[in-house]
RNA sequence: GCCACUUUAGCUCAUACGGUAGAGCAAUUCAUUCGUAAUGAAUAGGUGGUGGGUUCGAUUCCCACAAGUGGCUCCA
């Protein structure tokens, strides 16, 4: 038997295994979570128990899930305690734990400044040596409203719970917070606290709503692990593809040019045509046909697809030609469904699948944009299927598989899927369609031995989708595949087969992009790798260093020999000594460096130096273009 | 778009109080022809994001605009 001391005073004795609900009988009021502290064994642990809706027992260390929630959530009640202190005026929103720290948002009547933040720090430091216990209450409503009355975020939200719920608060010291928990035993059970930023969040995250003051921050039980995700951090600075984009000359955005618009300079282009060499290679052996279309259609056109009516926001403003307005595209889709349209088509000629990397142009708020992963024009490995009913949970198998192999070619193994369903409000198309296509989805991905996610109501009005969200290679996930039928645009566009019945019939219609676009794509590469892209697509894949001018000439002769296998080479003619050379290279993250003097001018050798183990000897030049080609081809890191 | 912050040489950053800017790297030139992450010297480079205001005088203070950064919202 576990003997536990709660933390309203009790006693409990529960079983080992037990669950959470024994424990809780009489002091959870049914809630979904409870917060205590308890002795474990006689000893007083740091326990914090969730209790789960299946009332499994959770005990909390900080790095299980649910132990983070309640470590950070606690800093959050530390952090409004100390800004209540120092700012009596401050009116309190919500505070929530997030993935990594928490925030709590505040209505002050100026912003926070980074000397604010440092105070507020030096507050809460106060507060988690006063090692208050917090204690859970719950009050009846109307005494909840009462007792809130100077906050009226809380009271907005008491308002909107149901009437008969007990309202749970938390009480350390002098404040009181409405809170459904969980939380630690006591504030000083935290342990290292760091405030990382100020920044405006509406209320609700409603644009329409008063903007207030979010303070973001972190905490761990250990100083070592501020150090270690202090490290983190910076690590993905170095990482950050802006920072990267520059150090390697890779692209750039331009004052002039516009927002959101990027300039590929030699390098970027150069990794972007072997993505896309190898795209539609993969394309064409995989089913798909590629087709091409113009950069900017006819309103009419747009009307027709609704875009004007649903997406006109994100549509740049329309430019009249002929007494015509024309708009640049938002999405390709319109001009592949004229192309279906331009002809009859059978039921055996079903499922069409049509790709293309298609550049589009779509305004975006200016505060959305973000380096390459947020630009506004922007080119999407685009294709859309048009197949017939029975054919369509194969072909979602078919689409799913061709995703993940895709994605595994570029060094992406780790993901993670999700399953998005009709969305609550107003959605298209027929009950079953949305049932069929989302059951399809569903089984697509289990058939395929993998799992997901469901976003219930996530899906777009005119369809459900899966979404995979890769992982790099320093934790992160990034959202790149998607899949997304569309019961809209058929409809739009009558869109028809003869089926085997000779009947006319409506044929489905999915949307794909399973790099997302170009650009995005190409950012989150660069951060993924740290700008060392594989052998296939190092923009230059050999540098050649001759040590001397005499040299020169046999520099040249292994190049060609090179260049002539498709190999991308640069040689470093300059009058420098081989390390400044060297060092140039490795900062170039160029794969492969071969140093070139006498003795392997007379040899008929090359001295290798690989960008990642160094010097690794000397062998033929043909010995070494095997090496190389054999790499690009098997697409090796 | 909203909140906050930022904007000085190609890059990274200095100039406490308002008295018209300085360093490293990069570039250019010269010398050096060198063996696995920086050879030395010299030269050049800036109407301080743009526009306006305050002032005898503005890179410095104020305002507007633009771009960027971190968030909110949105999303490939």
């Amino acid at each position: 038997m576990i003997k536990m001391t709660l933390k309203d005073g009790g006693v409990r004795e529960v079983a080992e295994g037990s669950t959470i609900l024994d424990v809780a009988k009489g002091i959870s009021e049914g809630l979904a979570r409870v917060a205590l502290a308890a002795e474990l064994d006689g000893k007083v642990v740091d326990l914090s128990t969730v209790l789960e809706k299946d009332g499994s027992l959770n005990l909390l260390t900080f790095d299980a899930a649910g132990g983070k929630l309640a470590y950070w959530h606690t800093t959050s009640h530390i952090m409004a305690q100390a800004v209540k202190k120092l700012f009596p005026e401050a009116k309190l929103a919500i505070g929530p734990s997030i993935e990594a720290g928490f925030y709590y948002d505040f209505d002050v009547a100026r912003p926070f400044t980074p000397e604010d933040l440092a105070a507020i720090e030096k507050e809460m430091a106060a507060i988690i040596k006063a090692d208050a216990p917090l204690v859970r209450s719950t009050l009846p409503r109307a005494e909840a409203l009462e007792k809130m009355a100077d906050e009226p975020y809380k009271q907005e939200l008491i308002r909107d719970l149901p009437e008969d719920v007990a309202l749970s608060f938390y009480t350390q010291g002098d404040f009181t917070d409405l809170c459904a928990g969980p939380h630690l035993a006591s504030t000083g059970k935290v342990k290292s606290v760091k405030l990382l930023k100020v920044a405006g969040a509406y209320w609700r995250g409603d644009e329409k709503n008063k903007m207030l003051q979010r303070i973001y921050g972190i905490s761990f039980p250990k100083a070592s692990m501020v150090e270690e995700y202090v490290t983190l951090q910076e690590e993905a600075e170095k990482r950050d593809h802006r920072r990267i984009g520059k150090e390697l000359d890779l692209f750039s955005m331009n004052d002039q040019v516009g927002q959101g618009l990027v300039l590929w300079h030699p390098k970027g282009a150069k990794i972007r045509y072997r993505i896309e060499e190898f795209w539609r290679k993969k394309h064409l052996k995989n089913g798909y046909d590629l087709v091409v279309s113009p950069h900017i259609g006819r309103g009419e056109l747009w009307e027709t697809s609704g875009h004007l009516g649903f997406y006109k926001d994100g549509m740049y403003a329309p430019m009249e030609v002929d007494g015509q307005d024309y708009y640049a595209k938002p999405m390709n889709c319109p001009f592949h469904i004229m192309i279906y349209k331009e002809n009859m088509h059978s039921y055996r000629d079903l499922p069409y699948r049509w790709a293309e990397l298609g550049t589009v142009y779509r305004y975006e708020k200016s505060g959305a944009l973000h380096g390459l992963l947020r630009v506004r024009g922007f080119t999407q490995d685009d294709a859309h299927l048009f197949v017939a009913p029975e054919q369509m949970p194969t072909e979602i198998r078919r689409v799913l598989r061709f995703s993940l192999d895709l994605l595994k070619d570029f060094g992406f193994t780790d993901y993670h899927i999700y399953v998005s369903t009709q969305p609550k409000g107003k959605s298209v198309g027929e009950t079953e369609q949305w049932e069929a296509a989302t059951i399809a989805l569903k089984e697509a991905v289990l058939a395929e031995g993998l799992e997901c996610d469901i976003d219930e109501g996530g899906g777009a009005f005119y369809g459900p989708k899966i979404d995979i969200k890769i992982r790099d290679a320093i934790g992160r996930e990034w959202q790149l595949t998607t899949i997304q039928f569309d019961f809209n645009e058929p409809e739009r566009f009558d869109m028809t087969y003869i089926a085997a019945d000779g009947s006319k019939q409506r044929p489905y219609m999915i949307h794909r992009a399973l790099l997302g676009s170009i650009e995005r794509f190409f950012g989150i590469l660069i951060e993924h790798y740290a700008g060392a892209f594989p052998v296939w697509l190092a923009p230059v894949q050999v540098k050649i260093l001759p040590l001397t001018d005499r040299n020169k000439e046999y520099a040249d002769k292994v190049a060609a020999m090179l260049i002539d296998l498709d190999v991308d080479v640069e040689i470093d003619g300059r009058n420098e000594k081989v390390g400044y050379k060297i060092r140039e290279a490795q900062m170039q993250k160029v794969p492969y460096m071969l140093v070139l003097g006498d003795k392997e001018m007379e040899a008929g050798l090359v001295a290798v130096r690989s960008r990642k183990d160094g010097d690794i000897g000397t062998m033929t030049a043909d010995d070494f273009a095997d090496k190389v080609c054999k790499e690009i081809r098997d697409r090796v890191n």
